[in-house]
DNA sequence: CTCTATGGTCAAGCTGCTTGACCATTACGT
DNA sequence: ACGTAATGGTCAAGCAGCTTGACCATAGAG
């Protein structure tokens, strides 16, 4: 493959992250959810399974960990989460979604659907699902880097 | 197909398009173009096939006019592009790359297939070229979003 | 039981964006 | 033509989100 339809393909790649991105955060604030930025989901993410510490987030989000603290205060000042004691680390608190910060992430699915059923409309249920693959098969592990 | 599988789809995408700009940037910083940032990419893009003006590359960019205006400054005193008189209008400027801008935009493309190689390794070539296929169809028109 | 490493926060500074004001030129309405 | 509004662009000030640097509390290693 050329040079350029490298980039033909990495420049319809982005455009459509780019895309994406705004609209979940469209259909989230659509949802009554104020104050979300895409940074917020992206930190939403790590922290519904079980919680995580702040320093966990901060290497999820490829940030500081000052910068994840501040990311913290704002989601804890806002509803979105509270901090709680770690178990077994005095050091550490665990951050935690509030019922508000799952309902937040639940809007976030809805709004990620939204924008996923029109791709089904375009390419049909079966290449959106090849896409699905194609892409899991290449994503790195762990960390997102929200920067650029 | 369900909100979680629709946000699963989009977290690999969101994934897959983080790393790609990280490992371009980084592909361009190693070839020698410093100071260069992803949103720099971003309106090499719109500038290269035959120059822009600061307010097109302001609606391409999804920034106010001020900030494309600033982002021009930049790249022009590091010697990417240069400001022309606008032929057929005496307010606007042509904003066009320079021999700099243009080595700089190749190392991006070589960079971009490099990584794709990478994804060749794990799909097939086949897949990568579905994988275009079906993002092409499916990215949104002009304008690219680099906030989120 | 020191000594070092780790989790977290506070404070200050920087960068890139925004809003607001303004000038030069163009397009429109009459 | 001519006056008015719209458009392209820049200057200036402010702000939000990130960084670096310093610091404290607790954990883990010897």
């Amino acid at each position: 493959m050329q040079n350029s339809e490298a980039m033909a393909l990495s420049t319809a790649l982005l455009a459509v992250a780019g895309e994406l991105t705004q609209r979940i955060n469209e259909g989230v604030l659509a949802r009554g959810f104020e104050g979300i930025r895409p940074a917020h989901g992206f930190a939403f993410v790590r922290l519904a399974p079980d919680g995580a510490t702040v320093t966990e987030l901060a290497a999820h989000l490829g940030v500081t960990k000052q910068a994840a603290s501040q990311l913290v205060d704002e989601i804890v000042r806002k509803g979105y989460a509270e901090r709680r004691a770690h178990p077994g680390d005095a050091r550490a608190r665990l951050i935690v979604l509030t019922e508000r910060g799952w309902a937040c992430t639940r809007a976030a699915e809805e709004a990620a659907a939204e924008v996923v059923r029109g791709w089904g409309q375009v390419l049909g249920e079966g290449e959106v699902r090849a896409l699905w693959r194609q892409l899991g098969s290449i994503a790195p592990y762990g960390r997102i880097r929200p920067t650029w």
